[in-house]
DNA sequence: GCCAACGTTGGC
DNA sequence: GCCAACGTTGGC
């Protein structure tokens, strides 16, 4: 199984509109860079995600599972474009921080850090383990 | 609200 | 195929 960080600006979708979806989940749709694009397409059911809240927040909110592998966004009819759906597991019981993942060194390599632009990030097994245990799960 | 970083586009 | 111009993102 995989980790991977998707990133949401609260005012567009929230993980309150994520919560709301229940299990049927959601597409998470409207990504239009190639990074970030080829990542869903590793993705596999069962993968499980953080969800990342951007701009004023800046914090790991939640968890999330892939629920069905890359197919055609439908908010385009461009064909390059593919997402995947994902549906709400858990929530963080204490968000986390980008200060926080910043000031832990054992974080100094997260793609959230190097590369804050990228809207789907892949994370490795030990950071996982590191912003859940940071996160009180 | 500003600006740096990054990705994409299009002219040559 | 290069590179300048432009648009977008997101931290500060």
């Amino acid at each position: 199984m995989a980790f991977w960080l998707f990133k949401s600006e609260p005012n567009t979708w929230s993980w309150q509109h994520q919560i709301d979806k229940g299990d049927a989940g959601e597409e998470w749709d409207g990504v239009r860079n190639y990074q970030a694009r080829n990542f869903m397409r590793e993705m596999a059911v069962g993968d499980r995600g953080f969800f990342y809240h951007s701009l004023k927040e800046k914090s790991v909110v939640g968890i999330v599972e892939v629920i069905a592998e890359a197919h055609p966004d439908s908010t385009t009819d461009d064909a390059r474009w593919e997402c995947v759906d994902i549906k709400a597991v858990e929530t963080v019981p204490t968000p986390v921080t980008l200060e926080a993942i910043k000031a832990d060194p054992r974080l100094s390599e997260m793609v959230l850090v190097k590369n804050s632009r990228l809207s789907v990030q892949p994370v490795t097994e030990t950071e996982w383990k590191i912003i859940c245990e940071l996160g009180g799960l």
